[in-house]
DNA sequence: GGGCTGAATAATATCGATATTTTTGGCTGA
DNA sequence: TCAGCCAAAAATATCGATATTATTCAGCCC
């Protein structure tokens, strides 16, 4: 029996599942404070225990699940409080990312984000106009220009960092959006912040990109 | 058979394989680059592969071995630059975090500071005088005086951040030390620190810690 | 002589079964 | 009625064996 699906397919089932499960915790769909049986994992995934084992091994060290020691695992539960810290300690960190990525400007990397933003404003937020529909285009060029702005931080910790916490806060996103959508223009802010990029104020980005984040904890926080 | 060693013991395998094994790579007794084979690790710690992969597992998502898919795991190889780049980031992120700590500062915090400072200047840095034996209680002391200092940020993501620097750039500190000790008095820079939390000079503290963290990476570096 | 091919070898990744723990639920005694 | 306790059930954690890949190395063709 030769597996030869995708070209990508070859990866080991620990990885395929770990990523799996990852988007299944992001989306939403395994709901926070779930318990996390490795019986019915193993049969929704269609894999033995092992590689369900390791990945959720790997996903409690980043933090989407719990592990109580001899007694499974769970989704990390969310909070109001939680995700006030987030969207604060997002604030600060990416902050800082930001700050040191425009000290360090090149005219390359503003390039790349004048043209992450360009490719985002040109994808559509939702996939219908009536009700949200999730575009999932629309949520990789957004994660992408927001990384994109930075990547010229000039440190790879901090750059991770900020993709956690961008990760984390994206979940909340999600949770949030299950119960209602509001609409929003995300365009005017995220183009403020790149026009204070290109025009090397750095007061300036650092407030919109502020705005921005106070904004979307707000909205989300207001849902619930 | 029954398992009744220590109290402790009874925890999970991979959970003593794993705190084992993360030790054996920050104190460098498994050298940067080294191929950590199943086999190998399941003899030397006395366990099935299942522990081992778990465990090896969530020390790949911290960043302290390297997961080749299909190839196994190796430990996370070390270079001049990754060290500068730590040094660089801990020096963002933790001014980051001592600025938002002693925005929030309280007495009982400053007091928990200075505590933690007066224990560990109680304490020998090494077990021996003429040549450098690691003492483990400074070691957790000094961990603890500097988690101390941070601990008041308001964030645990931050605080998180902050201690997985600490730990990585404690690799490259054992690292360093295999091959020479270097008398250093370390104690006064602990000291000029506290003295400007104390006083609430916000600009004298972070340089002091700056400072404190640039002559590491600086030492570290010219060791080598 | 050097690069290529393809078994033999070694290692990783995965499964199925077993040993341990935790949880459940009914029973007893106050 | 309710707390405490024991056995049964369910779940987790672990092992040993197997399937799958990577790697090695000799033999072969150009």
């Amino acid at each position: 029996m030769t597996t030869e699906l995708a070209p990508e397919s070859v990866a080991s089932l620990t990885l395929s599942t770990y990523e799996r499960l990852r988007a299944d915790v992001l989306s939403g769909t395994w709901t926070p404070g779930l318990k996390l049986g490795i019986e019915s994992l193993r049969e929704h995934y269609g894999t033995g225990a092992t590689p369900i084992r390791e990945a959720l091994n790997r996903l409690a060290a980043e933090g989407w699940v719990q592990h109580m020691d001899q007694r499974g695992f769970v989704v990390t539960p969310v909070s109001e409080e939680a995700l006030r810290e987030l969207a604060k300690t997002r604030v600060w960190v990416e902050t800082l990312a930001l700050t040191q990525a425009m000290q360090a400007s090149t005219p390359e990397w503003e390039e790349k984000v004048v043209l992450a933003l360009h490719r985002l404003s040109k994808t559509p937020r939702s996939l219908r106009q009536e009700n949200y529909l999730e575009n999932p285009a629309w949520e990789k060029l957004h994660r992408e220009f927001h990384m994109a702005l930075l990547a010229n931080c000039g440190s790879r910790w901090l750059l991770g960092f900020c993709e956690q916490l961008y990760d984390q806060a994206y979940r909340y996103r999600q949770l949030a959006m299950k119960s209602a959508y509001k609409r929003r223009d995300e365009s005017d802010e995220h183009k403020q912040v790149v026009d204070a990029v290109v025009a090397g104020n750095l007061a300036a980005a650092c407030a919109a990109l502020t705005h921005h984040y106070e904004k979307t904890a707000q909205i989300i926080l207001s849902i619930e």
